[in-house]
DNA sequence: GCGTCAATTGTAAACGTTTACAAAGCCATT
DNA sequence: AATGGCTTTGTAAACGTTTACAATTGACGC
């Protein structure tokens, strides 16, 4: 079968404790010139490969953390996925992806992310054994507190993404900021009818977004207009779209003349349905999204849209993480960062 | 600390053993109603979670496997991982995403997926116990054996995505016939200058598509037609269309008349060299791509692709997998599934 | 020749499980 | 009363490491 340690010590006539000394220890420490080079010339000959579970049985380490996410693989987020990943690579961890969205297939069918973390991250995640936990969460967690998330007692966790106002460890993104920046550039066009676009229920009234939204509108003196999406992907934003439109021109109803997407897959497909309407972007409807995902710079309108500082996100938050495996007692590491707005095409005057 | 047996074993002044055997068991069958009943009430009172390097170091099962990749996390490839993910959790595993991009962080940042697997999965992959694996393979890696790569001698293995001759368990897209469809399409509209867009050096020589291509070609007296692009992402696919639009201007050449790009975003990257350089599509060329990424049906003319069966790939490759983990000495199972050419805006004549 | 020290190696326990085997208890059959 | 079989439980070894501690060796200074 594999090699063992045993292995090589019964080949190299050496106990057990020294041959793994040999392998592992740096320099000539501990062992001797010779034992060394000879202990893992007889490895490489076996092709012996250390068996991590055993090592990490007893150190009590295994050198991988878990990346709690509701969704890996759609555009934006998978951004975050890779670099979470690369990151763990360049530092020496594997990282598991713990996706919410696999363990409720329904609720993935139906676009829809307003998981609950306690009841789908069941046993495995909870179980395995990870040095720390890097949690990406979602809007619609905005309200619970982060800190009674159901993990492992005394597993380091470090939050990303979005913010939940707790003293645990954290590299946030300032959505607010964001649209801010997105509210101001809309304004300062002299717009007036201004529409936002997201999922109605918990996650409009948590969504900071919303809330920079309301509030401008509000200093601005101008009415807030909800279109309503059934979740933050593409199909929905176009069916919501066009059902909007049509809506519209039955009512005699004019169209705004901007709506600020809650992310770009949304953005785009509202594009798409405004092109399905025979409505011309930018020059009827001004649209811009959030998140910068890459397409949204190659639609032959290109699409305005919020650039997040994912890379810095992701690298700060294992800065944090390794320090807190470091130093457990450490002050909470916060850092919230701030988005950039990308005027591009579908949203100039 | 964590809760182990020996806690539950000393509240219930049982022995450890009866202990695993009333939390393992199914039904009453080797403990009594009683024992078992106490010993999971114990278990849930004091949070005992089982400690899986134990369990797995004892049963030689981590109910694990591995997803070896070039890339999870580009749209194609993410709806892969995402379903291997999906079927994972859905069949009691757990899946390690083992990218080998994140190994070499140069090779990622060029865009260039001409990687060797032998290198660049490295000791962490190799020595991690997996129960199996599942290779999603690049078309550059075509002209090798399969059989070759390096991997966990006996470890349950099967490849999907792109087919290698070889007679391991594989679950593979007919490219080839993909590509079929594609030229039966074009040369059916009557069009007789057709290029193809597609990476140089060793893809050029080894994709299937670029063979089906050239046959097509040849077999209708027509010329070969490359456009070189560096890497197969939208920036390079717009750069070498803007470039090659360019020369053609500058040299009085004719554009194609229609353009078979090597992987949707390639061919997004092309539809916007194209809308950069005020050429029309499709009116002055059409675009066809590959694999059917969500972006492409929601560009203003939506791109023409061909839909790859993703998830019975996946499901059937996960199939493959069970069954050679409970029968190692079973006869190759393969599978070769045909791709489905969409028409959309950018190719209709 | 003896004690001290450093360098190297070996012994054995531990990490938390699972499981083969043995043991004990009980009941029914002879 | 002895035998056999079934149910339930316990004992102990094993999975492959790491590491505290002990042991051995040789060199060296006195």
């Amino acid at each position: 079968m594999k090699a063992k340690l045993q292995d090589i010590a019964d080949r190299t006539e050496l106990s057990i404790a020294t041959v793994s000394r040999a392998l592992r220890s740096e320099q000539d420490a501990l062992v001797s010139h010779d034992t060394r080079v000879l202990v893992r010339r007889v490895a490489r000959e076996i092709g012996y490969q250390p068996n991590l579970l055993g090592r990490s049985l007893k150190t009590g380490r295994t050198n991988t953390i878990s990346y709690w996410t509701f969704d890996a693989f759609s555009a934006y987020y998978a951004q975050i996925a890779r670099q979470i990943s690369e990151q763990a690579v360049a530092r020496g961890y594997s990282v598991a992806i713990n996706n919410a969205r696999d363990a409720s297939h329904s609720l993935a069918a139906a676009g829809t992310y307003e998981t609950d973390f306690d009841s789908t991250y069941a046993d495995i995640p909870m179980a395995a054994h990870y040095d720390g936990i890097i949690a990406a969460c979602d809007v619609s967690f905005a309200r619970r507190d982060f800190a009674l998330v159901k993990r492992p007692p005394s597993t380091p966790w470090v939050g990303i993404n979005v913010s939940y106002d707790c003293d645990l460890d954290h590299a946030f993104l300032d959505l607010y900021d964001g649209a801010l920046q997105v509210m101001r550039h809309l304004l300062g066009g002299g717009l007036r009818s201004i529409a936002i676009m997201i999922r109605g229920g918990k996650t409009l009234s948590c969504d900071p977004r919303v809330r920079a939204y309301k509030e401008m509108m509000e200093a601005a003196g101008l009415p807030m207009q909800h279109i309503e999406v059934e979740a933050h992907g593409r199909s929905q934003g176009r069916a919501s779209m066009v059902n909007y439109v049509e809506n519209s021109r039955a009512l005699g109803r004019a169209l705004p003349q901007a709506i600020f997407c809650v992310n770009d897959e949304v953005a785009i497909g509202a594009y798409r349905g405004l092109c399905d309407t025979g409505v011309r972007v930018p020059d009827e409807v001004r649209l811009v999204g959030c998140d910068n995902i890459e397409d949204t710079a190659y639609h032959a309108c290109p699409i305005s849209t919020v650039a997040m500082p994912v890379d810095e996100m992701c690298s700060t938050a294992w800065d944090f993480l390794e320090n807190r495996m470091r130093e457990p007692e450490l002050a909470p590491q916060q850092i919230v960062l701030k988005p950039q707005l990308i005027v591009r095409e579908s949203s100039q005057f």
